[in-house]
DNA sequence: AACGCGGGGTC
DNA sequence: GACCCAGCGTT
């Protein structure tokens, strides 16, 4: 099969199957092409249009999103993960209004940059918003193009990623770019899946390596696993006497950079140096809760949650990095998903 | 070139 | 419970 073949019958497949009412796709600006790319990134469409919806409405524009305080746009991330993806997307969007007047460069290698925009998201934004060819390669595209040629190997090693860009690259057409690229991600989300493809309706099977091998779903070869280890922590929730809970913001760099979180402590003595320190006294009353399990891409965590409930008020000194968080007025802050699950279980009490 | 970085969907 | 997903940045 030529690769104009290829393209034409993907761009055929897609004026008549393809999705063109995702909320992106309406009223196409960079903007709003760019932040649906970012939280596309290693996230199902599924999970990421409510969070879409939410975040254009409080941030319409790049302005209005570099102007936002970080811990407002890393509220709006909460739960959706990988959350360097929100503070990138906040510097991002203050480098484009304070350099580029808010405009955001109109090139791949510009869009590339920029905070949080790799190859293949300065591709789509350009080929989605901007009118330039440019290829993409995320996972879907990953999938198709493995499976049609029946490329072996782990697309994450740079032999294999290498032979895909150039594929990639001649694979995408001169004319109707943008669909094809909508295409491509639209028929490896719904078409080509990762463990049931449609086969028996896709336009590409007569001339799909993988599917004439008999077993299209060993495409993409998947990782080589590694054992996850165990980690485990002790989370302090300080409750003071007016029920407000201690938060504290974790560094910007590593787990939930930027989010707020529970004290963690390793052991008893740490746990009463930090409640003396928090409150000026140790009057009071604690419950150890059941230890559960939150598991990372890359480790388990099993954490288990002290609560201490002061019984007397608290001499609280304010400090920068801390925050007595009020249940039944809770501040617009992100927060890691099981902190989140632990303020919901304590306020259920 | 390898690793760190989340949370949820899917099977 | 294992695997994977509209990847990127760091080392």
């Amino acid at each position: 099969m030529k690769d104009s073949a290829f393209s034409e019958t993907v761009l055929a497949w897609y004026e008549v199957h393809g999705r063109k009412h995702l909320p992106w796709q309406q009223n196409i600006t960079p903007y709003r092409v760019w932040v649906s790319e970012i939280m596309l990134q290693q996230t199902q469409v599924a999970t990421v249009i409510p969070y879409y919806e939410r975040f254009m409405a409080s941030f319409p524009t790049v302005e209005a999103l570099a102007n936002a305080t970080q811990d407002d746009v890393l509220h709006h991330w909460t739960g959706l993960g990988y959350y360097a993806r929100g503070r990138n997307l906040h510097k991002c969007a203050q480098t484009v209004v304070s350099e580029y007047d808010g405009e955001f460069p109109r090139s791949v290698e510009g869009l590339g940059d920029l905070p949080g925009i790799g190859r293949s998201t300065a591709g789509a934004i350009a080929s989605i918003s901007m009118g330039i060819r440019a290829p993409i390669l995320d996972g879907n595209v990953k999938r198709v193009l493995t499976r049609f040629y029946a490329i072996s190997g782990w697309p994450g090693t740079t032999a294999v990623e290498k032979q895909l860009w150039e594929i990639a690259g001649r694979l995408t057409p001169e004319h109707s770019h943008q669909q094809y690229t909508q295409a491509m991600m639209d028929l490896g989300a719904t078409l080509c899946t990762r463990s049931k493809p449609a086969c028996g309706i896709c336009p590409l099977q007569p001339d799909c390596q993988g599917y004439a091998e008999g077993n299209p779903t060993q495409y993409p070869n998947s990782k080589p696993k590694k054992e996850k280890p165990v980690k485990s922590t002790v989370m302090v929730i300080l409750e003071n006497e007016q029920g407000e809970l201690l938060l504290k913001q974790r560094p910007q760099s590593g787990i939930w950079g930027g989010l707020w979180s529970f004290p963690e402590v390793g052991g008893t003595a740490e746990m009463e140096q930090v409640v003396l320190s928090e409150t000026g006294h140790t009057e009071a009353e604690t419950q150890v809760l059941n230890t559960f399990r939150h598991t990372f891409s890359h480790y388990h965590l099993d954490i288990t949650p002290v609560h201490v409930k002061m019984k007397r008020p608290a001499a609280t000194v304010h400090e920068n990095n801390v925050h007595w968080y009020n249940t039944s007025s809770p501040s617009a802050i992100g927060l890691a998903a099981p902190v989140k699950k632990l303020l919901t279980l304590i306020t259920q009490e």
